[in-house]
DNA sequence: ATATAATACATAAGTTTCTTATGCATAAGA
DNA sequence: TCTTATGCATAAGAAACTTATGTATTATAT
């Protein structure tokens, strides 16, 4: 999703703290969003979008409604009650990582 | 080598940057150091740091020393010229994906 | 004395999560 | 009319782990 290796395992968090911020989205808005809101640092790659959409989905955590516009098919997804849940443990988590390695990178300012 | 995915991919910077500040390490040393400076959140498996570390000396960014202490092996690691101008890039980008995510999950303080 | 934990290395099988490469289809722009 | 953008999907492979072993020495607890 990304040149560095350092995104793996956050890609499910990202998609779900997204949609606690715009109530439904659909797979290819979900990638110009991260797009726009990284200035372009992270780039979501379908290969890894889809398949993520579908586990969270068969999870319980995301729930699926499919539209047609323009003709295109849209799939749009937003979070369950669990998902909602769900997604406060894994910005917790999300949160914890960031400032343990913050601190261990730059320990002057822990 | 901790209870969350996020620590995926950042293996290899943490052992890094540890060597940037004790000159040569070993092994053991290194999960005792991970876990104390991380007050026991980042627990890292033999199962991942052995490999790991074959691999950073494989590709030429660690050198190795073999000595025995009580009757016991030890693999003293340290950092290559080469390896010390790697980790000063894998931190570089290890602040980018904190700062990326960081403003991502906290857009206000951005 | 003796079992367990700590120290110290290692590898192999399996899992998760991603990349890369496809594939299909419609709409817009050069 | 060709390429890009939009929109979905999956399959093969790579990378980075976990879990489960294995070996060996030393220290601690019962």
């Amino acid at each position: 999703m990304s040149n560095s290796k350092l995104y793996k395992g956050s890609l499910n968090t990202i998609i779900l703290k997204l949609l606690t911020e715009n109530d439904k989205m659909y797979g290819y808005e979900i990638t110009q969003k991260v797009k726009a809101l990284t200035k372009g640092e992270l780039h979501i790659t379908e290969g890894a979008l889809y398949p993520a959409l579908h586990k969270l989905e068969a999870e319980g955590l995301l729930d699926v409604e499919i539209q047609k516009v323009d003709n295109r098919l849209r799939k749009y997804y937003k979070l369950t009650d669990q998902g909602a849940k769900e997604t406060v443990n894994r910005l917790d988590e999300l949160a914890d990582y960031i400032k343990t390695m913050q601190a261990f990178v730059n320990p002057k300012l822990a």
